[in-house]
RNA sequence: GCCGGUGUAGCUCAGGGGUAGAGCGCCUGACUGUGGAUCAGGAGGUCAUGGGUUCAAAUCCCAUCGCCGGUACCA
């Protein structure tokens, strides 16, 4: 016997078998409706980039562990991308003619050699938007908008988006006396306010901790009272974005540079409240923060009322350095980005996305070899007038199978047609469902049988229109 | 990285030095023109891998690997 392979995946990596595919591309349709009708613009890059390009400039390369390098042929230092910003990035310094501002969307794969948890892979999609040379605030607030058009649009149920910014949080470390150059740090770990609670991130702050695993945590090395203040500007949190905006001025008064940075989160919070997003669905949340180091502005999140524990779904913020590392010259850009994947195990466990497991709504069954010609031209019928159909080419030839066929993709309706059928011009429809509900009910098997739940015969000539009422009644 | 758990049929798992098990799923038939339920039959396993102890190892010991969970990191 010849050596076969097992099949199997790297880990980290997943198929998408068809039913999470349809759910993955009715959610994406929905999204890109929502941006196309803000006029971004779509873009595709390669998953494959130069090394350098994905560390940022040649000269200040971070250590960057979590890349996939890839081979050519050359041998030249490549990676796969692991998000879509940096490739914006690359595209607006390569096309130099590109009108600014460069709106896009863009949704595709992205990796990261991490080592996976429940809901993390290493492969996985994003689907990101971004404004790039605006710096009006209104980018920002279109952007946070857009958030929450699409949140709607997918019928998540309710939903929040809390937003801040970096120059808040500039604020904040001048105010408690915090020197720049620690604000990488200690914004990484007020992020994590939710996850570990006040205790933890206070501790982290100041001299570090040992987690329950018995790791060692290192702490920033703030002083106690540096926390206190951190503390008190984390105490104003209000349902009320006016109410955040009035308490943060009181309290950063006096603090060089505040009345601008304030000035922005409240213009983003006055143009939202003039377009109708009022505070039950956008909040002025002083302890997001986001892990990444590149943000430079307001920055921004979204949970799932009803599925808090997914955590952020959706986030972003102004980033206005990022295509200096090509350029050499500033340019303006905020956008957000979705973690699709994420986002669709949310919709499932909402039940919000759909259970399809088939695209055909309609299986003709192939009973009699003398009648191909009639199982093929009622599949053409049907297909030409808009209906999706498939032609059961299997080698089963009785009816039980093929039916079977059609429960098992969950197929709606099955044609059947024999020679019975075409004596008296007519094809044989049934509901699946129906029988399947009727089943519930019988429990002999001659009675099933002789019932025929869910069947119709209906003239030949009615095809298109007898599917068609068909699939409204199951559809309602 | 670190800590803990766990690997036995396609899936979920039981067993515990001497013949490899169950449920579900799958295939066949009862029922060659009807899915579900029922009944009867069938296919399917290097008991993760390597070594050790033993007359004998899926079982005990050691190592490795995989998987799961927690934790850290995440531009």
């Amino acid at each position: 016997m010849a050596d076969t392979v097992e099949p199997r995946l790297s880990r980290g990596l997943r198929d998408l078998l068809p039913d999470q595919m349809l759910a993955r591309q009715w959610m994406i349709d929905t999204i890109r409706g929502v941006y196309e009708l803000y006029g971004f613009v779509p873009l595709g890059t390669p998953a494959i980039e130069y090394l350098d390009v994905l560390r940022g400039s040649a000269a200040g390369a971070e250590t960057q562990q979590s890349i996939f390098t890839v081979q050519n042929p050359e041998k030249e230092q490549l990676g796969l991308r692991f998000d879509l910003t940096v490739p914006l990035a690359r595209v607006i310094a390569q096309y130099r003619d590109l009108p600014r501002p460069f709106r896009r969307y863009q949704v595709s794969p992205v990796w990261r050699a991490d080592k996976p948890g429940p809901g993390r892979f290493r492969e996985f999609t994003q689907f990101d938007l971004d404004s790039v040379g605006v710096e009006s605030e209104i980018a920002d607030t279109e952007i946070i908008a857009g958030m929450c058009d699409t949140l709607s649009a997918l019928r998540v149920g309710g939903y929040r988006v809390r937003y801040s910014s970096r120059g808040i949080l500039n604020t904040l470390l001048a105010y408690a006396g915090i020197p720049a150059k620690l604000g990488a740090d200690v914004f990484r770990v007020l992020d994590k306010l939710d996850k570990v609670g006040p205790q933890k991130v206070r501790l982290e702050l100041t001299t570090g901790y040992v987690d329950s695993s018995g790791d060692p945590i290192a702490g920033v090395g703030l002083a106690s009272e540096q926390v206190d203040k951190i503390e008190r500007f984390l105490q104003i949190r209000s349902d009320d974005r006016r109410e955040v905006v009035s308490q943060l001025r009181e309290l950063f008064a006096g603090v060089e540079g505040a009345d601008t940075e304030v000035g922005v989160v409240e213009k983003i919070s006055n143009h939202l409240y003039a377009l109708g997003y009022e505070d039950d669905r956008v909040s002025l949340d002083l302890s997001i923060a986001r892990g990444l180091a590149y943000y430079t502005g307001p920055v921004f999140e979204a949970i799932l009322l009803d599925a808090p524990e997914f955590g952020s779904v959706f986030g972003g913020g102004r980033y206005d350095d990022l295509v200096m590392r090509f350029l050499g010259e500033k340019v303006p850009a905020t956008g957000a980005s979705m973690g699709v994947d994420r986002l669709l195990a949310a919709l499932i466990h909402l039940k919000r996305a759909g259970q399809q497991k088939s695209t055909a709504k309609v299986l003709i069954t192939n009973m009699d070899a003398g009648l191909h010609e009639d199982y093929i031209a009622m599949t053409w019928e049907l297909r030409r007038a808009g209906i999706p159909t498939e032609l059961y080419l299997g080698s089963a030839r009785g009816p039980g199978k093929q039916l079977k066929y059609a429960d098992q993709w969950g197929i709606p309706i099955a044609l059947l047609y024999g020679s019975n059928e075409k004596e008296k011009e007519i094809v044989t429809l049934k509901d699946m469902d129906a029988g399947r509900q009727r089943a519930e009910a019988l429990a002999n098997r001659q009675e099933w049988l002789d019932e025929r739940p869910g069947q119709r015969e209906v003239p030949r000539v009615d095809l298109v229109a007898a599917v068609r009422d068909m699939l409204g009644l199951i559809e309602h």
